[in-house]
RNA sequence: GUGGGUGUAGCUCAGCUGGUUAGAGCACUGGGUUGUGGCCUCAGUGGUCGAGGGUUCGAAUCCCUUCACUCACCCCA
């Protein structure tokens, strides 16, 4: 036999059950809170024509794009993340607006991984197309909100930003459109290296002196909060596209606040920048301060993306929360109550020629609903004892050859080592309520 | 793309300045206990020391190369 060395692909992982079963749940309770918001589950295809992709998340962005060649020559990608095909679809097919569609699937993207970072990972995205009206964008940032909510957070912080602000205060300082990503990138990295960084770095791309003084001047004693949000608005008095901004910031903040969400999970920050191309409009992240991992989830609007594909812009807005990263945050956190199986019931085998009986226990077991797993090795009862508490199996069943005789079964419950002897006929009345009860 | 760290049993690691047959805990298998679990106890299985080359009488240990993993930066979820 060839011996080769096992191993996966840098940045992809296995998910073996008890990682799997905690995945799952998670992605549950995000889907429960994106359709209790009205969202609706739709699918794409994991790989898309290259020229799909491109261009649409600026020169970093696709860098990281996965591309290849399939056997017709053709130039194929798979999807850096769910928001450039939704735009597609809105693009190529009719739906009913405003359209609210979520969507939970992995995406790909060649970076160089680290903590809470992977080429492969899941996003999950819940979008409004067809509205230009900030009340969208409050609705995606509050389902967002909720979402992590039912996840158990509380200590999260929700940043706010707009485009249009961004734009004005670059129009201020004599920033050109060309020049504004590179210049956003440096001035969002303030509140980690601090602003004489900030000053230095932008000296060296060559920015002009005037125009570092005059937006840093805008931002540098506090870019977070109502009192930097009034203060932007007296010092952009003429500048259109600034008082757009802030007019649409502080009706988020109005609509949020409609919506039950906590004043305390989300903060004006006028340093946030976000560096995907496609926004145009509000802008917004999570970030939580215990672990330190980045954002969990990020998200804006991109009202001219899917005029990109379809020549007519169609106003869109969605968020997307980061799988993994919130995973990795609520295993540290140990926010995960773990539960490794799936089985609410094992059957044991006593013996070879009991077999027969076991399955049909399991049988009448799992026609009523109930997770029953048989035994199937002819191992000695105290090793299959041994697996179900292994594998925190609650209840185990019993029958050997007097209870065969009698009818009965010995139902036991491993967590509260009782046992006890129980006609055929009543084991599912009898073994329901106790699965429900072991249940979460 | 740039810069650090780490590779020894299935897992977590020990192995001092190079010295015979490479260790521990957990896990695994079997026994003590052939109709009952998480404890205890005894025994056992398991390693080309990431790979390749070099120095040396002698290398897990020193040097070089390479691969893998990991962390930070950039960017991002």
């Amino acid at each position: 036999m060839n011996k080769i060395t096992l191993q996966i692909l840098k940045g992809t992982r296995d998910f073996l059950p008890l990682q799997y079963i905690l995945r799952k749940r998670v992605i549950e309770i995000i889907a429960r809170t994106f359709e209790g918001f009205g969202f609706e589950p739709m699918e794409t295809p994991s790989m898309e024509y290259a020229e799909t992709l491109e261009g649409k998340y600026g020169e970093e962005g696709d860098r990281l794009i996965y591309k290849f060649e399939d056997r017709g020559g053709r130039k194929v990608a798979l999807r850096y993340d769910l928001t450039v095909p939704l735009a597609r679809t809105m693009a190529m097919y009719h739906v009913e607006k405003p359209f609210r569609r979520y969507q939970i699937a992995p995406v790909w993207r060649a970076d160089k991984p680290q903590k809470g970072r992977f080429r492969e990972f899941w996003q999950c995205d819940a979008d409004i197309v067809g509205s230009k009206e900030v009340w969208a964008d409050a609705e995606v940032i509050a389902v967002g909100y909720y979402a992590f909510k039912n996840l158990g957070f509380n200590d999260f912080t929700i940043r706010i930003n707009d485009r249009k602000l961004l734009n004005g205060i670059a129009l201020y300082g004599g920033v050109t459109e060309k020049e504004m990503a590179g210049f956003f990138r440096i001035i969002d990295k303030a509140d980690k290296v601090g602003w004489d960084e900030v000053k230095k770095e932008l000296a060296d791309k060559n920015f002009s002196a005037e125009s570092i003084e005059k937006t840093i001047a805008l931002m540098v004693d506090e870019t977070q909060g109502n009192r930097a949000i009034q203060r932007l608005k007296t010092t952009l008095k003429g500048i259109s596209s600034a008082q757009e901004g802030i007019a649409e910031i502080e009706e988020i903040q109005r609509c949020l606040a409609n919506l039950g969400v906590d004043k305390r999970n989300i903060l004006f920050d006028g340093s946030l920048a976000r560096g995907l191309d496609y926004y145009t409009g509000p802008i917004f992240e999570t970030i939580i301060e215990k672990p330190r991992i980045g954002s969990i989830s990020g998200g804006g609007r991109f009202d001219s993306l899917i005029g990109m594909f379809s020549g007519n812009d169609v106003p869109a807005t969605g968020t997307s929360l980061g799988l993994e990263r919130i995973i990795t945050v609520m295993e540290e956190l140990a926010m995960l109550p773990m539960t490794p199986t799936v089985s609410q019931v094992l059957v044991t085998v006593f013996a070879r020629d009991l077999f027969g009986e076991s399955l049909s226990v399991a049988s009448e077991l799992r026609s009523a609903g109930i997770c029953a797993e048989v035994y199937v090795n002819d191992d000695k009862l105290k090793k299959q004892l041994d697996y179900a508490n292994k594998k925190s199996i609650p209840l185990v069943i019993i029958i050997g050859p007097d209870e065969k005789e009698k009818g009965e079964v010995v139902l036991k419950d491993m967590e509260q080592k009782i046992q006890a002897m129980v006609p055929r006929q009543e084991l599912v009345n009898k073994i329901k309520p106790m699965v429900v009860a072991s249940s979460r």
